[in-house]
DNA sequence: GCAAAATGTCAAGTGTACTTTACAATGATG
DNA sequence: CATCATTGTAAAGTACACTTGACATTTTGC
């Protein structure tokens, strides 16, 4: 997994519409962001790192090189 | 201004260049930045924030919109 | 005051984040 | 089993992050 979204979005028992309705994307974005097809744009990790009540740093687990771990 | 960039860079005497190579894009893209022309990608911001010891909140300043203050 | 370094601007192009639509597969519940 | 909600997939299109290159302007140091 490379990224903690589908499991943070269980925990809150939201389903991928309501997540990707309460972030302003599409759910598709939703899908493609908890598969780690691409990473999100800062906008985007900001409202979603809020959503959760946690940093973007702790949400995208970012390491030295800038990509996912 | 948009964000702390230009004000960081300064403090820490790097040039546009400099910070480019750095953060690994070119210095068309530091310029746009610091004008605020547009956001960051996720793993840039990530980058420029550890080159100045930030967050990526701190250095962005993002109010609860994900826009920029 | 001149030269060089640094910054800024413009424009055209590439890659990717994100959208939209339509449909298939899986899962939960009566 | 049947049905509905949820999740997944695929493809084509749009918007924007980022590049490249060429040149103009400002700043700095001798």
């Amino acid at each position: 997994m490379e990224n903690r979204l589908k499991e943070l979005r269980e925990s809150l028992a939201m389903t991928q519409e309501e997540l990707a309705a309460r972030a302003g994307v599409s759910r598709q974005t939703i899908i493609s962001l908890e598969k780690g097809k691409y990473n999100p744009s800062i906008t985007l990790a900001y409202k979603l790192s809020k959503i959760f009540g946690l940093s973007i740093e702790e949400l995208f687990m970012l390491n030295e090189g800038g990509e996912k771990i």
